[in-house]
DNA sequence: GCTTTAATTCATCAAATGATGAATTAAAGA
DNA sequence: TCTTTAATTCATCATTTGATGAATTAAAGC
């Protein structure tokens, strides 16, 4: 798992503040979020991330309080649920699942995909990071999707654990595991292919009892 | 993240060869399968298999040439796709769905559920190791599945992925991530919830083109 | 211009990791 | 029984890791 040796040599820099404009931050935050992307959390260091970055290991300490936080900042919760789904409770929950689909297919399709793709390697890597991921996805996402849902409780319930299986499936299948044609195919033909049995999870006959 | 101290001191044990029958090595793969599971591939360490084993470290390398090939070993590939999917292709694929989800169910039911969540969690952390599961996925589970199904090559192997999404989003919920209720329901009632949908993309109308 | 604050690097630490070779003991085979 | 083989532990290495404190330099505020 060693690779080449760092492209900045240890002495090769002048000591103290850099001239210019102060970005170190924001590089090493992205470094960071593609190197989570690509190798997991226990898989990045943070030497490797500072060597890309070109900057000081301990510039991540003086700037993070450590890897923790550090992958907390560049990767987890890239987006605020709140946001992505904005709105998507204001269809009527017997058309809502293209609206579901389309605004999860958004989030994914945009700049934010390599921090959704580290996410869900660091966060699904670990037990502990995954109970976290179940808070999270229980409280603020399926509650919103579901909101308004006719029924008993423990349907509406099951119901949302349904459409998140389907959702889940989907963003991983084509986004991290991407298996072809699905990961070349058209947001919207996603849309189509996808949102009519997620709308049968939401409110369709299910089979039960 | 460091645990409590080992259960056996570094010195309690005799040197040499234990009496009585020899059975460290199995020891040591089941061990190694349940931490693999909790805790990802770089989360777990070889000391921590040894020590939970109640083994010397050496005798990891005595038995497995290292990390990987004790992972491989114990955890790679827990299953054999033929012999899961065994029979599915011998069905209908108008009636194929519910063989499937209740295939994919019975092994993640049976004692191999370990292995398995440990092979989800050491394979989606790595970008490489994920590379390695679409190659298996692809040749091995999607085309037996698929066999026989009536439509142009590029249309079956987008239904393939369709089923993928569905079926991973489901191990994924259930098993990994463990959302409730949907991971306290009967396996049979979860074939009836899902296979409808599974059937659609099977053979299922798709609204394309 | 002077002072304060912040950014940057260096040197270094303690801990943990995967790995190896030698020594010790029991089982298996003759 | 004697010999060979295999299992088991110990001691130890070189690396890597995350982390810290001090020293150096530039920017910002006055």
């Amino acid at each position: 798992m060693s690779g080449t040796q760092a492209a900045r040599k240890p002495g090769s820099g002048r000591r103290g503040r850099r001239e210019g404009a102060t970005e170190s931050r924001e590089h090493i935050l992205a470094t960071a979020r593609r190197l989570f992307a690509e190798h997991g959390f226990d898989g990045t260091s943070l030497r490797q991330i500072a060597r890309e970055a070109s900057v000081d290991p301990a510039m991540i300490h003086h700037f993070f309080k450590g890897k923790d936080e550090l992958f907390a900042l560049s990767v987890a919760l890239p987006a605020d649920p709140a946001r992505v789904l904005e709105g998507v409770d204001q269809h009527d929950p017997e058309h809502r699942a293209e609206a579901i689909v389309r605004a999860v297919l958004k989030l994914w399709e945009s700049p934010a995909q390599h921090s959704l793709v580290a996410f869900i390697r660091g966060t699904i890597g670990s037990r502990a990071k995954t109970l976290l991921l179940r808070e999270v996805v229980t409280r603020t996402v399926i509650s919103r999707i579901m909101a308004g849902v006719p029924g008993p409780p423990e349907e509406v319930a099951l119901r949302g654990n349904l459409v998140a299986t389907q959702v889940v499936g989907v963003m991983l299948v084509r986004y991290v595991v991407r298996l072809e044609p699905l990961a070349s195919a058209s947001p919207e033909e996603v849309v189509r292919l996808v949102a009519p049995n997620v709308q049968r999870y939401l409110t369709g006959e299910l089979g039960m009892h």
